[in-house]
DNA sequence: CCTTGATCTCAAGTGCGCTTGAGAAATTAC
DNA sequence: GTAATTTCTCAAGCGCACTTGAGATCAAGG
């Protein structure tokens, strides 16, 4: 199903079926700027095979926590016109690389966090710094500031 | 555990500035199980050191995108009228430490995968299968499968 | 005391990310 | 040429995680 002539371009259905989104979704997508379909004739969508990465992309930043407003703002850097080029995609997949990096980290500190407070025990002791961020740190700000610092 | 003789017990706001929430998601936190306070005589909120704790852990485990129906679940496995012991949160925290393994590894893979596509270039031809999951994987399902699969 | 600030309850509102009709028009399948 | 399916727009609704008043009560310092 390869850009059919005769259909000139992709429609929601198809995008749902590939990327697996609602085509409700889709539309709420579109009005995010995320995808931008031309209309046929007739006033229906019809959206270029990019677009199945541009929205497997969002999916993907989502994933990472980034809200829609945000991916939208990656997104803007890429082309409207045209399929996006490698250089263009690089771009953004290296912005996305650097969020996941830290995002790795953090997650891997609280986890080590996690495993060498139930090794030493402490969880059930009042000295805990990781579950009892209190005296010590009550002066330097609030929550959990050793497990959590993102 | 010690509970302050002369306050009987912290109050909602001891705990808003200790754990960085604000009281009004304490009392929905409470809503959920997740604190369950005593009342003083004017009915006031009082709770036990081992609450700040409750509360990092809840804030940790939705750093991790667990629903607060979840986390009250796993939560639901400690003593409400004692404070945690430490077996008590070895074992939640072997249960969030399986979490963080797998949320660690998606994430991983997902960079991984982008590092991958970056190199080769193949980002903006139609055989990626990362950002173009088309053809090949079309009656495989839906969704970016080679870049998510959680 | 008395005042100031913290806390109480309860209902309603907010922001995000969509979904769900309703009613109509376009497209596709037979 | 119909029938079934898909898509269209627009408004409203929903689930989650809270926040924001409103109006009243409680607690603590001078």
């Amino acid at each position: 199903m390869p850009l059919d002539p005769a259909r000139q371009g992709l429609t929601i259905g198809d995008l749902s079926e590939r990327t697996g989104l609602a085509p409700s979704a889709i539309r709420f997508y579109e009005t995010h700027g995320i995808v931008a379909p031309l209309r046929n004739a007739g006033g229906h969508r019809r959206y270029a095979r990019a677009d199945i990465r541009r929205l497997s992309f969002a999916m993907a930043a989502q994933k990472l926590g980034l809200p829609l407003a945000e991916i939208a703002g990656h997104m803007a850097g890429l082309p409207a016109d045209r399929a996006p080029s490698k250089a263009d995609w690089t771009r953004i997949g290296t912005e996305i690389r650097a969020l996941l990096d830290a995002r790795i980290d953090a997650l891997t500190r609280l986890r080590d966090n996690l495993d060498g407070c139930i090794g030493c025990g402490c969880l059930s002791m009042e000295t805990c710094t990781l579950w009892n961020p209190d005296d010590r740190l009550a002066t330097k700000g609030t929550g959990p500031r050793l497990v959590l610092r993102d």
